[in-house]
Parts: structure tokens; C-alpha cells; sequence
DNA sequence: GCCGTTTTCGGCCCGACTGTTTTCAGTCG
């Protein structure tokens, strides 16, 4: 059982305690495990073998529970919970605007215990009548039932800035709007967002609001407050706006952009300070006074903290670190100075070697690795040792011309469902740098595959582990490997890993980044560009790299090229 | 159910909008 797994049991628990009524503190203890299970990219499984399950928020009880789960694959609390209630009342919660007294009183007045139920009830209008429920209730739910009938994946990061823009663009227009900004997960730059948070500050609500619901992504207005908005766009995705005083707006930007958990944090740690936090600013308790609010910086220090980058705010120890003045100095996305991961026409890119080194330069950087694919994967157009020696000609060419700009040979090299390389290594040793990567055999076993990384991690020419857990976002899960063992002969082989910043990949991802880093693990970014655009991706693996903490020290390619050089030589 | 620079007991973040109400509960973020 994975993280994931017994998270999910706990926000279970959660829900249904919730449609019990049970105790509010007791219910967000479980939230908050969940939560901190998954934020963490420890195994669980191996924390609770070693008794090294000190995560924040578990305590006695959910430690045991945990060891429960793992030990068995079940927990006798959870079932005889669950058989306490149809499992249909959880679904019945996740319809935005039924929460748990909507659900617990729609099962006791009419016995509805699932969506389908649901839904017969509203249309034959059996609910209006039933206590505080009417018409619009009725309407909301059909809406509401509809739209989770929608396939309801996030959205991915470009996607969601995209449309971001659209509506600040719109909202720029407002002279009144003084200051504009995301908010939310999107600001924290998660790899994908639910919705969309924008703030702004000004002080004529009104206008701003207008020009929000004018936006041409609007489809439908969900609420319209005197200072709060919410839309829904054509591509189904709920964008929320905020109005404040301009005198507010650092305030409101933290408690816009959370995490939820970060702002309980730091409020619980304003009330130690007997001072009170809200979206408007920071106060004392008595008498009210404001002592910060009009920046963000200003809010943290009267807090007694240094400014929280937004990609930190998960509360995963930043607030701690801030307090000691221990937070790291993110890398941003001019530190970066090449790119690692690049593939051209040869293989299975669109481009030519010239253009994408044409297009590399243009994006400032120094270097770029060509990467094409080798042979086994076939579907890519692999090259043979042959055709990689003749793509070295081309190379060796190119650099003669470029100036302050290099190309790297390198390679993309398979590893083979039995864990040799697809190259020898007399074809490796003749290369600049090399990358190797899994594209088969994603269905073995977690030894199986943890094996085959740690063979071509221990191999001498491999330099970096590309998309090392081989996710595609909404696609396809993680395959299963042992991630300490293969950080551990990382670290003792000096290889490193890739952040790979396309899109749908960010593989590593921001939990398992920080963890490399603690490790003592290089990163490298890679784009995996397979055509001139897409090195504008770059600023995808940037975000996950800020994320998972890492400063520019942690990155490889944030080294000049005679460095890069230097620092992947290995040494066994 | 968790947790401790007041505490091992008694706290636990804060406010806006909607739909239903005549002052509020439920939901959401």
C-alpha cells in the first residue's frame, strides 16, 4: 500500500466522520495526516517498518493506523466505518455545493445514497421542501452533478497560465486595477491546478468586476460578491477573483495564494504573538491596530519571518526554516545556462541540429546536450553507433562555426528490460555526456526495476537518469522502484537526476526533487525538446526544482560548460 | 486526533457568498 493509498483512506475517514458530525478537530487531524502523506516522498511503507513515521500531524493513534495498513492492506476502523454508511454518500459530497449536512440530510429525509439517486430525486423536484432546501438547491445540484460527470482531470500548468493571462489582460484595462496578480496553487506553481485564483487591488470593486465577467473565457458566472467572483470558463475550469484595498493586498496574497495549511500555519504562529491574520492584513489582537498588509514581505516580518517564496508555501517546514533564516535561495530561470536534453531530426525531433542550436542560443544559454534516442526504440527513429558517428561530423562542424556556443554530443541511451544499455560502452566512452532512460517493461517489479537503474547508474559513462520515474501526468502512474536505493547509488556514483520539463512528464516531481537534494543528489533540467518551441519549457522544470527547495548549487546546468564538463566526470 | 517558549489538558485560522432566512447555516477556499 502507497502513500497515496493510505492517504486516501484517511480523507475517506474524514468525509464520513464529517457526515456523522463528529468532532471539526478530529476530522481535520486525519485531513491534515492525508495531506502530509502525500506531500512527503518518503515510502510510507518503509517509514513504518523503521519506525520512522515522525510525520507532522501523525500522532500514536494514526502511526498505529498506519502500521496497520501496511502491515495488513486493510484497517478494521475504516471498515467498520465504512460499513456505517453507503459508500454512495461520499460521492454525494464531492458535488460542489452539497457538503456533508446536504448529504447526511438528503440520506435520512429521502434514503438517497448515491449520485444516480440523487439526481432522479432533483429532477422529479422530491428535494425543494425538505429543511432549507428549495428550488435553486434542486438546480445547483443537477449542475453540480453534471459538471463531476465531466472528465475531471486538473489542468496542466501551461494550459491554466494561458488562460490566466487572457483575464489579467482583460482586467489590465481597468485603470482602477492597480495591482494584479495569480494567486493560488497556480502561483505556487503546481505541475497541475484545479482552478484558478487571480487578486487584485483597487479600490473600485465594481469595475474590476465588471471587466472579470466580461472576459471573453467566461462561460458562466458562478457568484458575484461586492469583492468575490467566480466564473467558469469554456473549458470548464472555475476561475475565482478577488477584489481588495490596494492597502491590503499583500495580506490578501498570502492568504490568496496559501496553501490552506501554510495560512493555518502562519496564523496559528500570529496568535502566539497575540496578533490576529486575515486577508486584510495583520493585526493586534486588542485593539485592532494594523501592522502590515500593503506587501507580502511586510506581512512575514512582522511575523518574525523573511519572505516565503510562493512555491515553499506547502507547509512542509518552511515556516520553521524562515523563523531560523534557513530557507534556500531558489534558483530562478536566468541561473540556468543549458540545456540537457534536446533531440533533433535524427532521431525523432522535428528540427535540425542548426535550428535548435539557433534556438538554444536565442534563449541565452551557453550549451545544449543532443540527445537523439539509440536504437531499441525503434517507433523514435534510434540511431545506430553508425549514424550517431555520422551525426558527429554534423556536430563537430556546427561547433566550429557557432561562437560562445557549444553542442554536446550526447545520447538518450534505452535501458533494456534487462538492465543492459543500448549502446556498448566503446559507443558511450566516445561521447561528451550521456543520458539513459526507461521507455520499457513500465509493468515489472519494483526490484525488477530498481535493478535496472542502479545497473546504468553504476555504469560508467551514464551521467544523467532521464524522467527517472517514467509518469506521464494524467496518463500513466509512476512505475515502481526502490527511490532511496536508487538515490543512494546516485550519490555514490555521481550521476545525476533529471528534472524533464515537459509538460505532461516533470519527472522527477517537486516531493522527490527535495529528497535528492537532502540526499546530496545533482539535478539536471532537461527540456526533451523535440522542436525549437518547446525550449520554452525550461521554466516547467524551474518550478519544480523551486519546489522542492533547490538552489542553484543543485543544478548541473546552472554550471558553464567547462565546469558541466568537470563536475559528471566519474570516478569509479 | 494532534500538540506544547503559557499548556500533558484544552485548545485547535478566518472570512465571503449563496440560499434560505429575517439573523443564519452550509459551503468553499
Amino acid at each position: 500500500m502507497n502513500n497515496k493509498e493510505i492517504a486516501e483512506i484517511f480523507w475517506a475517514i474524514a468525509d464520513i466522520l464529517e457526515i456523522k458530525d463528529e468532532n471539526f478537530f478530529r476530522i481535520r487531524a486525519y485531513r491534515r495526516a492525508a495531506q502530509n502523506i502525500e506531500n512527503i516522498a518518503d515510502d510510507i511503507n518503509v517509514l513504518a517498518r523503521e519506525q520512522r513515521l515522525n510525520i507532522p500531524g501523525v500522532g500514536a493513534d494514526l502511526a498505529r493506523k498506519i502500521k496497520e495498513l501496511v502491515e495488513t492492506g486493510r484497517l478494521a476502523y475504516f471498515e467498520t466505518l465504512s460499513q456505517s454508511l453507503p459508500a454512495g454518500l461520499l460521492q454525494i459530497m464531492t458535488i460542489p455545493g452539497v457538503g456533508p449536512k446536504t448529504t447526511k440530510l438528503l440520506y435520512e429525509q429521502l434514503k438517497i445514497d448515491s449520485v444516480d439517486a440523487l439526481e432522479k430525486a432533483a429532477k422529479n423536484h422530491e428535494i425543494a421542501g425538505l429543511f432549507g432546501l428549495k428550488e435553486k438547491t434542486e438546480e445547483n445540484i443537477l449542475k453540480g452533478i453534471a459538471l463531476i460527470r465531466q472528465s475531471h482531470e486538473k489542468i496542466l500548468l501551461p494550459e491554466a497560465m494561458r488562460i490566466a493571462g487572457l483575464i489579467i489582460a482583460e482586467i489590465k484595462k481597468v485603470k482602477e486595477a492597480k495591482q494584479i496578480s495569480i494567486a493560488g496553487s497556480l502561483r505556487r506553481q503546481k505541475e497541475t491546478v484545479r482552478d484558478i485564483d487571480i487578486l487584485v487591488g483597487s479600490n473600485q470593486p465594481q469595475k474590476v468586476t465588471d471587466a472579470f465577467m466580461r472576459s471573453e473565457v467566461a462561460a458562466e458566472v458562478l457568484a458575484r460578491g461586492a469583492t468575490k467572483s467566480a466564473i467558469r470558463t469554456h473549458e470548464g475550469i472555475q476561475v475565482d477573483m478577488r477584489v481588495v484595498a490596494p492597502d491590503s493586498f499583500g495580506a490578501a496574497l498570502v492568504y490568496f495564494t496559501g496553501s490552506k495549511e501554510h495560512n493555518i500555519r502562519i496564523r496559528e504562529l500570529a496568535k502566539k504573538k497575540k496578533l490576529k491574520i486575515n486577508e486584510y492584513g495583520v493585526f493586534e489582537e486588542e485593539g485592532g491596530r494594523c501592522l502590515a498588509g500593503r506587501t507580502e514581505e511586510d506581512v512575514y516580518r512582522i511575523l518574525g519571518l523573511v519572505y516565503i517564496e510562493p512555491e515553499l508555501r506547502e507547509d512542509t517546514r518552511e515556516v520553521e526554516a524562515a523563523a531560523a533564516g534557513k530557507l534556500p535561495k531558489l534558483i530562478k530561470l536566468k541561473d540556468v545556462r543549458g540545456d540537457l536534453h534536446v533531440h533533433s531530426h535524427w532521431s525523432d525531433g522535428t528540427a535540425s541540429i542548426a535550428a535548435m542550436a539557433a534556438a538554444a542560443q536565442a534563449k541565452g544559454y551557453e550549451y545544449m546536450v543532443i540527445s537523439d534516442h539509440s536504437q531499441w526504440l525503434g517507433v523514435a527513429k534510434g540511431l545506430t553507433p553508425g549514424r550517431l558517428a555520422q551525426q558527429k561530423k554534423e556536430i563537430e562542424a556546427l561547433n566550429k562555426k557557432l561562437k560562445n556556443f557549444t553542442i554536446l554530443r550526447g545520447t538518450e541511451v534505452d535501458i533494456k528490460s534487462d538492465g543492459t544499455l543500448d549502446f556498448a560502452d566503446d559507443v558511450l566512452s566516445g561521447l561528451d555526456i550521456v543520458l539513459a532512460a526507461i521507455h520499457s517493461g513500465f509493468k515489472q517489479s519494483r526490484e525488477q526495476i530498481t535493478e535496472r537503474l542502479v545497473k546504468a547508474m553504476q555504469n560508467p559513462y551514464v551521467n544523467i537518469i532521464v524522467h527517472p520515474s517514467g509518469r506521464l501526468i494524467n496518463e500513466r502512474a509512476a512505475y515502481d522502484f526502490d527511490f532511496e536505493a536508487v538515490l543512494n547509488t546516485a550519490k555514490k556514483t555521481n550521476t545525476a537526476l533529471e528534472v524533464n520539463c515537459y509538460p505532461k512528464r516533470l519527472d522527477l516531481d517537486d516531493r522527490h526533487v527535495r529528497k535528492a537534494k537532502e540526499a546530496g543528489v545533482l539535478i539536471a533540467l532537461g527540456t526533451d525538446s523535440h522542436a525549437p518551441e518547446q525550449f520554452n519549457s525550461m521554466c516547467l522544470g524551474v518550478s519544480v526544482a523551486r519546489r522542492g527547495w533547490l538552489e542553484k548549487k543543485d543544478v548541473l546546468n546552472c554550471l558553464s560548460c567547462k565546469e558541466l564538463r568537470k563536475r559528471i566526470k566519474k570516478w569509479i
